[in-house]
DNA sequence: ACGAATCTCGCACACTGTGCGAGGGGATTT
DNA sequence: AAATCCCCTCGCACAGTGTGCGAGATTCGT
């Protein structure tokens, strides 16, 4: 009857390009990705997508929708930058902490993503295809049933989680350089109340912010694929999977 | 010299309210919160926000520095919402699983959350306190030195990172009422050359989609914390905490 | 009562996404 | 060759956005 309820690019139908004039989809997302990376997310508009493109500030909408169709577009095309082992060679932690590692580089490299992540409907071949090689690795590990698709969300969460937060760090960081020794001082008036907090400015004085993220990163993810494998370990004795 | 570099509300003086006439800030954020739970976060615009305190569009520019600086205080706000127990009476597994469930609940409350989470500096009285309160927690459990944060990151990372693209799915199933079978039909459809995704569809056929989320939240968070204490006797053994 | 501080707010600016409908131009049919 | 059709472009307009500015109102300290 009616169409479907989810609004995706890649649940309806292309318009048909039996002709070869007019601008293809790929030129498109293509101007698109390059706004985004040199202008961020509020550097996109239409209007100025139209001028990259020397045409009309409405003419997109012939391909697209609307502005969302083509972040998905957008989005998907990130997705297909993410590169993984073969997971039946690779082992499942080593194909999760790559998955973990790569996707984190992309977003941070098209930080643009960040904002989008989780919120637009992931269903892009570049993400689908992703999504179906995560579950392969996952089920050569021994989970089952559902466990596959938890076990994949889980390290998806924590790579998202940690990557937002690093990503709004990273604007706020690069919009004006910033004297640490004063930042510190800042927050800790701010903080004065919380001796608990004032331990770690302390603690974490002399460390350039850069290599704090990534060992914090390291350590998050090595714990959530610890946390994986003794699930793995105690389903193997009693397996559920309802 | 010069001011603070981050910019937020919690980093400079209020404008000072000797006075008591005129609007508090607290009124301001109540209406803020009022419209933002109403509307969402599209919904919230400085003219609506004016409108609704009965006051000219522009007013509430007095109180704040710009629109980032609303929300902000609005963030800070729901931050308050989520409850904890003791870190010393309830052990820092109880604590954790508290603060992820709490913490879940309440911006599923909020939806618009979803949005600012890790986008926004969380310097607030509110934040700084969980913050402080986590801390504690994970030292007590053990935890030394930056492994105290490591682990308060990973923590909060998974929850951020599930709920967000939690809250995206509520919203678009929240929009119009949407047939199951036929959602199933259109994902079929597009995800038709991943037979292991194809899987997952069958699998989930019946459970209702909110028991599976919720199912799904607790196998991440009960492995986020196993990994956790398995980095705990870890490192009991060999402590290296840089 | 006077001056100063605090607070309100109308106007204006630049900008956004996008509906609409008139038109251009190439391919296809008559 | 002419007419028709479909693909595609794009100018205009609308309703909205955040917010700088500066004139005015209100209330305070003296």
């Amino acid at each position: 009857m009616s169409g479907p309820q989810i609004s995706s690019v890649w649940l309806r139908e292309p318009r048909q390009s039996a002709r070869t004039s007019g601008r293809s989809r790929e030129e498109i997302v293509r101007a698109t990705l390059e706004l985004l990376d040199a202008e961020g997310l509020d550097g996109l508009s239409m209007r100025k997508l139209g001028a990259k493109l020397s045409a009309g500030a409405t003419s997109v909408y012939w391909y697209v929708e609307n502005k969302d169709e083509l972040l998905e577009l957008a989005y998907d095309a990130i997705w297909g930058e993410i590169s993984l082992p073969v997971p039946e060679e690779a082992g499942w932690r080593e194909t999760s902490s790559t998955f973990a590692h790569s996707m984190r580089a992309v977003i941070l490299a098209h930080p643009w993503m960040a904002a989008l992540l989780g919120r637009l409907p992931a269903l892009g071949p570049n993400a689908l295809a992703m999504a179906d090689l995560m579950r392969r690795s996952f089920r050569q590990a021994g989970f089952q049933g559902l466990d596959i698709d938890y076990a994949n969300t889980t390290l998806t969460a924590y790579v998202f989680g940690m990557v937002i937060p690093e990503v709004a760090w990273q604007q706020t960081m690069g919009a004006e350089e910033i004297d640490p020794k004063e930042m510190r001082e800042t927050f800790a008036r701010v903080a004065k109340d919380f001796p608990d907090l004032l331990d770690r400015l302390t603690e974490v004085n002399d460390l350039p912010a850069r290599t704090v993220r990534e060992i914090s990163f390291d350590f998050g993810l090595v714990s959530v694929l610890d946390g994986l494998e003794a699930r793995l370990h105690r389903s193997r004795e009693s397996p559920f999977s309802l």
